[in-house]
DNA sequence: ACCTGAACACCGTTCAAGT
DNA sequence: ACCTGAACACCGTTCAAGT
């Protein structure tokens, strides 16, 4: 029986994502992510410098996602492709609720700037004039952010506690949205969505230029 | 000299508040918060049962600020009052930046629904129909906390972690925001201002109805 | 009721040592 | 290069005791 081969730096991201999953962000323990990968407490500084810099790659690999889940737009009007990209980007965030507090934090939306330059690229496709595309670009990273953070942040009970924050408004249209989780999260994707359409609709011009 | 008074747990939240905006809510202490007072590391358990409830006492006293912004509203239009009160959140938000993270995490956008039942009948008076408030509400404090968050929450290099990540994209447009953090500060309320209008105007009927 | 001081369990990080 | 185990400083929380 050979020895085992040595751990990847990607290993100890998978397994703290999904360590992650289960407890939070502050529930991680160092102590406990290195007793279930099977090693030590202190194995961990052999490929990472501090707690940080492990968080930081969590985050990486999470936004690492949305290229894949979005796929080939080449088919799409540039604002459907834009809309899609929102999508993914949110669906991704979802799939790991409990990281989701940190990203604003970090203020990395990706260490690449390829999703910023393919985001450009159907912003002009869309119509937007150059000098907006800074304006536009941020207007749609902070609303997929900002909207799926506020959503999914107090997560694994965010949507319990929204249910009774409505609730207690007591008016009969909060009822309404506020008789069940399910009910809840049907209601946080359908505003998610209008309020996607809204912020396309201001940022992109009406008519998209001639090709 | 008689004995000092008792203090009360307002004390301690806007000492803790005043200590977190110098050190960040990771870097509050216990022991540190108690010294700052004359105390010892253990008074503060007479006044809060564990770190969790000073936390959510320190957010609601920040969200409490809130109506002092807004004032007196009865003068404007609906539009416009909705448009004053999202301004005047962001700005009581702004006010404690590096207390922003934990809000959308705690859920609690305050601990009364005052600001719910304000918000609504604004949103009434400009033609909302009943049905549609609770979408027209959560899109309208989704977008306010979600992109508050999103540009403040890594306080405090929160402006030049984004002008460093807005360099790396590299194309003209993004050069000539991220010359220097003030051009970044003014262009997050410069998209803020903007994008706030596009929801306002996505959610609220065209024409106000007749009075 | 409010506060103190000792004590406890736990945690992130360092470091010398092993292979 | 990768990992171990002891050690260190620190932290949140508990609790018996003081006023």
């Amino acid at each position: 029986m050979g020895r085992r081969p040595a751990l990847q730096r990607s290993d100890f991201v998978a397994a703290a994502i999904e360590y992650a999953d289960e407890v939070g962000l502050d529930g991680i323990t160092w102590r406990t992510l290195g007793t279930r990968m099977g090693l030590s407490h202190t194995a961990i500084y052999s490929h990472f410098r501090d707690k940080d810099e492990l968080l930081a790659a969590m985050i990486n690999t999470v936004l690492a996602n949305i290229p894949d889940l979005v796929g080939d737009v080449s088919g799409m009007t540039p604002r459907d492709a834009l809309a899609h990209v929102a999508r993914c980007a949110r669906a991704a965030l979802a799939q790991h609720p409990r990281i989701v507090p940190a990203l604003p934090v970090a203020n990395s939306f990706g260490e690449s700037t390829a999703l910023v330059h393919r985001a450009s690229a159907l912003l002009v496709a869309a119509g937007v004039p150059e000098h907006d595309l800074p304006s536009a670009y941020q207007a749609l990273e902070a609303y997929i952010v900002g909207t799926t953070v506020h959503d999914f942040a107090g997560a694994p009970n965010h949507l319990e506690r929204r249910r009774l924050r409505y609730r207690l408004v007591g008016t009969e249209p909060f009822d309404v949205v506020s008789r069940t989780t399910a009910e809840i999260a049907r209601h946080n994707e359908l505003v998610f969505e209008r309020g996607l359409q809204v912020i396309l609709g201001g940022f992109l011009p009406l008519s998209p230029p001639a090709t």
